[in-house]
DNA sequence: TTGAAAGCGCTAACAT
DNA sequence: ATGTTAGCGCTTTCAA
């Protein structure tokens, strides 16, 4: 069946089809009578206008893109999900790509985007990605999430302040009398990376007992690479603790962990980075890393559904905050 | 910045916008220094044709709509992740509206989409949602997931075969010893949740111990009901097994089990619905409903992608699994 | 080998 | 109060 237009209500109705544009948005140069009828004869025949008829005259689309590692981590999934919710009680459509934390996903998703002329992208940048994510790409008010694609890339930001939650892991596995801390990150490659580090490093030195740099490793962050340094640690059996600067690193350290436990029984002290449902449930809750996703898909959001694009490279950051169980 | 067309490539190079558009296809007829010209400085403009131009024409764009629930449950977190990487590998792009379950959010939903002219939609219907999804969508294709908004909704759809899983479940209780088994579960509202109750009650049957009234708890299926109703159950302390049917349902009860036994140390045995990975680590494992979440999530990008669309209403079935940890 | 015209659905700006 | 025209970016068709 064809598409329904205004066109075909006009013939439809024997009238132009500019009476019948006006009358749909109720314009008042139209006769009551007429107006009715094209109201009527629209629902009808389930008239929808084409928003891509709108966007090609100039209005810019409704359209957000959300650019994340994956959505099986409870942390990107609930960003997600906060986030299409604000948007959609705004009438934004979110179009969502994975990139695996691929560059080549990532340009080749900002591309798609470009195509359909989403307005702004919210996006966690891919380690090694583009530095400069495509001067083209002024077209798209790019906002960064999480971390930064570089320290100057000029774009808004939403960042998270974790450092002093880092800090007081630290000090919290300390005062348990752990002196064997292991650290799992991001590497320098990224902003986010470098902070998490350094406060570890800084937290350790307050404690008391400087962290030894064997039992730190860095990398780019993924849930395997979580997964095999935390095996490795609990293999050489130096470390009685461990903190995870990272989601993903996060649940797969924690996986291994818990195949070992399944295995031996015991197990060492972790802190978890991000709080997905479940570490309140695992050996009596883990404590771990708090990261206010509302906050930061509400922001989103909003920067994404506000016309007024920031200007200035507006970075917003946000508490995180150290859930002791 | 105005966005970069054939025309400013054409004006660019003195040359007619027609030419350009032949260059930048391919097309013979064109001098090949004119063609390398134009697709030299369409790369350093930053180029991009506009997908809005060409579906203004005629082509259908290749954006799919996906509604759901929502994306926190793992399992509809794991679908989308896994039918937006295979819609990506097809440069199909996915729209994701979460609906809550609810019939006016879904409704608003399509239409957006129909908006966009999305080709297709996946969707998990809304319990009491239009029996037809509006005849008007007759432009998009649509595809029920997991359950179906009417039996003879005449819309292809992608199921789930649990009713053997189910009636094992209840066995694999009956031989541990459990004589007071209850359910919760979607009410009859859904045609999964009529499979699935249906199921329940052929398997206590079938063990020899037809579930008593009582311990059926049926409803529209949310995190919170099956949290309520395991709630109940537990107080009332005459259920030693629970099973749960849905998503949602399995992971509120299992939060009011985890709650309960974080008090009081006792608990029910537990057959969950679905199998979020912190399944297999809590109390050494749940026993769980296993969906094929993969298969069920390519089969829609698949139907998705390929133009043909399925003229018949055709459905597949994809078989649950019992996981006995 | 190139260009000009028309049309996809819609509305602002002019007619009438 | 209603109709006509033009143009958003692109390709198909027809003309040079």
């Amino acid at each position: 069946m064809a598409r329904v237009t205004i066109k075909t209500i006009a013939q439809d109705l024997g009238v132009s089809h500019m009476t019948v544009s006006r009358a749909l948005s109720d314009n008042p140069n139209v006769q009551k009578e007429t107006r009715e009828a094209v109201h009527k004869r629209a629902r009808e025949l389930g008239y929808v206008k084409s928003s891509v008829a709108m966007v090609l005259r100039g209005d810019s689309p409704r359209i957000a893109g959300l650019l994340l590692p994956n959505i099986v981590n409870e942390f990107y999934a609930r960003f997600a999900n906060e986030m299409a919710l604000a948007c959609e009680a705004q009438s934004w459509q979110l179009i969502i790509h994975l990139t695996n934390d691929d560059p080549k996903a990532e340009q080749k998703a900002l591309d798609r985007l470009r195509e359909v002329q989403a307005t702004s992208v919210v996006m966690v940048p891919a380690p090694g990605g583009a530095k400069e994510p495509l001067a083209s790409s002024a077209s798209m008010q790019v906002i960064e999430l999480i971390r930064q694609s570089s320290p100057d890339s000029g774009n808004p930001a939403i960042l998270v302040e974790d450092r002093s939650a880092i800090h007081a892991a630290v000090q919290h596995l300390a005062d348990a009398g752990h002196r064997q801390v292991a650290y799992i990150g991001a590497d320098s490659n990224l902003t986010s990376g470098q902070g998490r580090l350094q406060a570890f490093c800084d937290g350790t030195k307050a404690a008391g007992f400087p962290a030894s740099l064997d039992l730190i490793c860095t990398g780019a962050p993924s849930f395997d690479m979580g997964r095999r340094h935390a095996q490795r640690i609990l293999a050489q059996g130096q470390a009685t603790a461990l903190v995870c600067g990272g989601f993903e690193i996060s649940n797969g350290a924690l996986s291994a962990i818990m195949d070992a436990k399944a295995e031996q029984g015991d197990g060492i002290a972790f802190v978890g980075y991000g709080d997905p449902s479940f570490y309140a449930w695992l050996d009596r809750g883990l404590t771990t890393i708090q990261v206010p996703v509302t906050q930061l898909a509400q922001r989103a959001a909003e920067m994404v559904t506000s016309t007024h694009r920031s200007d200035e490279s507006k970075q917003s950051s946000f508490l995180a905050q150290l859930i002791i169980r």
